[in-house]
RNA sequence: AGCGGGGUAGGGUAGCCAGGACAUCCCGUCGGGCUCAUAACCCGGAGACCGGUCGUUCAAAUCGACUCCCCGCUACCA
């Protein structure tokens, strides 16, 4: 019996979670909580909401309430989202309570006291309009070094050099473009150069990290660290713990990996032992695993591990094994759909169990997996319900019928040896897979059980034997029921309620985690009344919204009709024009055309708009949408709507538009061609069909493909016709 | 463009770090079996020159070099 202390990533307070987090953070610690305990360790698994930091208190501003108020509202949510996932947490807290801020304090003053924090006076940029320091990323100015002028506050992009408050010429706030005083003011840095030797030398030996954590840190680490400030002037977060500091707080990273030691004190505040915490982080024997997912690595393999390192007396974390994304290939469809993947919403449709199946079938353990809700029906109906269900409720089903107990085993020692060291290699390669945190293939072990079980099932043929030896086919079943019993207990750190269910139904006595991992080989008593069994799970059917055309991407884009009003140079940019377009309204639009037209050839045009394009500021200046163009390469050609047509004008080929704000890398996600029309269909380097007006033969019109091999296309149109593009361009043509 | 990750049958995956005999499993597909079970389960077939090129080796999906493509973050991508 062990102890082991497991760190799961702190889900940010500002939405609900969703399945990403479940698939990168949460599910991985429960399985292999649930499994450690199952064995007999004590496992202490904490962590909370993170309720600090930026994000937060800009959602407040929108929603015109406290920061304090989103990031409980949000906690609760969550909180709740976990435990209905039947997420075990020993605590699951958060970081606005006493109880962290005493404890980041206590941190904070000894690191400084050991020399590891030093205070440096800093220039800031403090902006008079919005009364508050800037966040280096909402200044932008001249870089001294290479005259780029749109560097940031920290950092030039151009020539890579980085810079402190002052440096920059010609700074600007980006929110209300006042030009920002430097005011002096200091900030607590963090000594990360000072641990880089004990750092590489940590990283060093850990083979059994997964490969990408380790390389990705070691990398980190060669190419050397900076110090960096922990501080930064703001209301919202943990005050800084000394006098004079008033209107300062700990930067949210440095907050919220204290977390764990806080949360680990809490936990043992609450338990009635306040010194409990102890045992997990000081008693060197004792490991601790971190669960996140990748874009969390370097806080938790360099600048956590220097926060305790500093400090002294506590453990480094013994595993990291961070997971990729669960990416979501139809993320912005689904969104229109109006389907969600938020936990909350998600439990509403959902068993915790098919979900944690789910997430466990498809985790992202060494690259990206991707979410789709075919994928999640399929695996369900076909993984979960046909072999696993389906084998539980044929042989419990069936022995119910004809015994109502667990048979007498009479039969031949060789079948019962075939059984039982078929489940011991299944139980022992579980362990391997669980011991090392693979829980893909540990789930496949199982998996891969349960269809022996159904081969062998189908082998004995129970339903003929019962007919002719009704002893036989008792010991048969038996056999098959302590299988039954195997699986239920190897699959409950990832079907707890199942698992439970099946137990319930072989008649044991108590609970299957009371029981623990040792249950996969005991003994069944033979006359144990057996319970009347339902089947574990059902079939669903992810609904599939009708009225969604298989163009649904394209009703994310709001095109209007435009004519350019006026068009200039961009003043700090070489390829870049700056016009004003007529969409209704007047609109500011930056373009890359300068290459291919003249401002005398811009102005006047007629030009198709992607007008609900999030706005972005190119090199200074904001850009409101952009100006569809057909690229050939060589050549460049500006799309145009069909004639007679009106600025404002709706280009939606009859489908609804979107009133959503898109990113620009979902528009570039969209599939926009030049088409050739010839005949009834249209050649974009292949035939396909149209969808929308054919009669411009010859001509060159602009298509949306719904994807790179699909079979029809849907053709950009207003209620005046198609939208058209200079006859020169080939088919097959990138529009964007 | 920079950094990181990845490219294995129609789709999705395992294996790759510690190179070896028919390349794993799931779905789909084709054919067969069974009828206890939620049209489930079982058996068999077809289907992959393991992104490409070159190299190391007796032997490479696995090691090295180069190249193409995809994804994420970053960017004077609009």
């Amino acid at each position: 019996m062990a102890k082991v202390l497991v760190c799961v990533a702190w889900p940010y307070a500002n939405s609900p979670i969703h399945l990403g987090h479940v698939a990168g953070s949460l599910l991985p610690p429960d399985l292999f909580s649930r499994y450690r305990r199952l064995r007999g360790d004590e496992v202490l698994m904490v962590s909370g909401s993170d309720q600090h930091g930026t994000p937060i208190t800009v959602r407040a501003e929108k929603e015109k309430v406290t920061p304090l108020e989103v990031a409980e509202r949000y906690h609760e949510i969550n909180k709740k989202a976990i435990e209905d996932l039947d997420i075990e947490f020993s605590l699951f807290t958060k970081t606005h309570t006493e109880n962290h801020f005493r404890v980041v304090s206590d941190v904070f003053l000894d690191l400084l006291q050991k020399g590891c924090l030093y205070e440096k006076s800093t220039l800031q940029y403090y902006c008079p309009s919005c009364q508050k320091f800037l966040p280096d990323r909402y200044v932008e100015g001249i870089c001294p070094a290479c005259g780029n002028e749109k560097a940031r506050g920290d950092q030039c992009e151009r020539c890579g050099k980085t810079f402190e408050g002052g440096e920059l010429k010609e700074a600007k706030c980006v929110h209300c473009i006042t030009v920002p005083e430097l005011r002096e003011t200091k900030h607590h840095f963090i000594k990360l150069s000072a641990f880089q030797e004990r750092l590489i030398d940590w990283v060093k030996d850990k083979q059994h990290w997964r490969p990408s954590v380790q390389l990705f840190t070691q990398n980190w680490l060669e190419a050397g660290l900076e110090d960096r400030p922990i501080t930064r002037d703001m209301e919202w977060g943990v005050p800084v713990p000394l006098p004079g500091q008033d209107g300062k707080v700990i930067y949210v990273w440095f907050d919220a990996v204290i977390g764990y030691l806080s949360a680990s004190m809490e936990w043992a505040q609450r338990s009635g032992d306040p010194d409990a915490w102890k045992a997990y982080w000081t008693d060197p024997q004792v490991r601790s695993y971190y669960f996140l997912g990748k874009d969390n690595i370097p806080f938790h393999t360099i600048i956590w591990p220097a926060i305790l390192m500093g400090r002294g007396g506590l453990n480094l974390p013994y595993d990291v094994p961070a997971n990729e994304f669960l990416t979501f290939k139809g993320d912005k469809v689904s969104k229109s759909r109006g389907t969600t993947i938020d936990i909350p919403s998600l439990l509403k449709r959902y068993e915790p169990d098919i979900i944690r199946y789910y997430v466990a079938a498809n985790m992202p353990e060494n690259k990206d997996a991707d979410f789709s809700w075919e994928d999640f029906e399929a695996k369900i109906n076909n993984e979960l319900v046909a072999t696993l269900g389906n084998y539980y409720h044929r042989v419990l089903s069936f022995t119910y019928k004809h015994f109502g107990e667990v048979p007498e085993f009479k039969g031949a020692s060789e079948d019962r040896e075939e059984m039982m060291s078929a489940i011991r290699e299944a139980r022992d390669a579980a362990e391997d897979a669980l011991d090392g945190c693979h829980f893909k293939r540990a789930l496949k072990t199982i998996m891969d059980l349960a269809q022996f079980g159904n081969r062998h099932f189908d082998s004995v043929g129970p339903w003929a034997l019962i007919k002719k030896d009704r002893e036989q086919c008792g010991s048969a079943l038996y056999l098959h029921l302590m299988l039954v019993k195997a699986l239920a207990v190897l699959s409950s750190p990832y079907l707890p309620r199942s698992s439970e269910r099946a137990w319930k139904f072989l008649g044991q006595v108590g609970t299957l985690q009371q029981a623990g991992w040792s249950a996969v080989e005991a003994e069944l008593p033979a006359h144990q009344k057996l319970n009347e069994p339902k089947p574990l799970f059902s079939k669903i059917e992810v609904e599939k919204n009708e009225g969604d055309s298989v163009f649904g991407g394209f009703e994310t884009l709001n095109l209007k009709a435009g004519r350019i009003l006026k068009a200039r140079d961009h003043p700090n940019a070489d390829s870049l024009l700056l016009l004003e377009v007529d969409i209704g309204k007047t609109i500011q639009v930056v373009a890359g055309l300068k290459a291919y037209y003249t401002k005398e050839e811009m102005e006047g045009r007629e030009v198709v708009v992607v007008s609900n394009l999030k706005p972005a500021k190119l090199r200074g200046e904001q850009s409101q949408g952009m100006l569809l163009a057909a690229d050939a390469g060589e050549i460049v050609k500006l799309v145009s709507p069909p004639s007679g047509s009106r600025p404002g004008d709706a280009v939606s080929s009859g489908l609804k538009q979107s009133d959503r704000v898109i990113e620009f890398k979902d528009f570039q996600k969209l599939i926009l061609r030049v088409a050739e029309v010839s005949g009834d269909h249209l050649d974009v380097g292949r035939a396909v069909k149209a969808k929308g007006p054919t009669e411009l033969k010859g001509r060159k019109v602009v298509v949306y493909l719904p994807s790179e091999d699909a079979e029809e296309a849907l053709v950009l149109s207003s209620e005046r016709g198609p939208v058209t593009v200079d006859d020169a361009m080939p088919g097959g043509a990138t529009v964007r």
